[in-house]
DNA sequence: GTAATTCCTACTAAACCGGTAAGTTATAGG
DNA sequence: CCTATAACTTACCGGTTTAGTAGGAATTAC
């Protein structure tokens, strides 16, 4: 039950890039070396990121990744869903790639969809802006 | 971020022995059959929970595993807490053993923070009794 | 053309997951 | 005391995921 590398990190080079929001295209050697992560590891998560429309990228000189929105308008939990696959607790609530026999007798089924909705609804209210800004505490943000 | 089967497991054994809470000690063989589930692998599920103290266990003929307290008096977090290690989202957060020395810069550490609660908040609020009755709803239990 | 940079494919060591297997110890009943 | 039952213990194992590493191809600015 944790979240892995890929997801963290993945917040942090958004958080990198709010920063470092000009309009131009910051490289990933920047990004790796503040954050010092290995950059070819970085390559795999940025790349994912890419695919799903938060960064746009340009190759050769003077290239490099930058926002495609307001660091305001991602939310954490789009971040994460992107680059954890999904943040359902059981795969049984993954519909409909995933249909489980038991479903419907399952008495910890709607527990498991609480708990999912819990988190998601948690991690919408939180965006890559107010992370950058630092600001948080703890309960903050449970609405 | 998924909850492997041994907590499933686990909480479908507590559901089970809740069903069952007749005083007497219900041998594994028997869980194992209505649930399902290899009884050589809950072997090692329903250790964890009787060396918690959450079960009392007896050798031999007769013997079996039974409650140590009433249905109502087991929550889901601490079921999943014994079974799963931490619900803890990131390995940071489980002080004192894990120290990041990151900590004082990082950016996301109260955000984690404050899912770790609301996700511990909302297993409080669930106790065995409330799956064995089996009248949850989704929202129910988000306090 | 050259340097910088993303993009793509393949590989790997270690850890974890979901079990299986075999045998030991304790208990109840006859 | 004997036997069946059932918990307990230890060891093992194949598959998947994680967290990277390595090497090179494609693209772009100057």
């Amino acid at each position: 039950m944790k979240i892995s590398t890929r997801g963290r990190y993945a917040l942090r080079v958004m958080i990198d890039l709010a920063e470092h929001n000009s309009g131009e295209y910051i490289p990933l050697t920047d990004i790796a070396g503040r954050q010092e992560i290995s950059e070819k590891y970085l390559e795999s998560i940025v790349s994912m990121l890419s695919k799903s429309g938060f960064l746009m990228s340009l190759r050769g000189k003077g290239g490099g990744y930058r926002l495609t929105r307001l660091p305001e308008d991602y939310s954490v939990r789009e971040i994460l869903e992107v680059t954890e696959g999904s943040l359902a607790p059981i795969a049984c609530l993954e519909q409909p790639t995933n249909t489980c026999p038991r479903a419907s007798v399952c008495k910890s089924l709607d527990m498991w969809q609480g708990l999912y909705d819990v988190m998601r609804d948690y991690l919408s209210g939180i965006s890559i802006a107010d992370l950058a800004a630092d600001t948080m505490e703890p309960g903050n943000f449970i609405i």
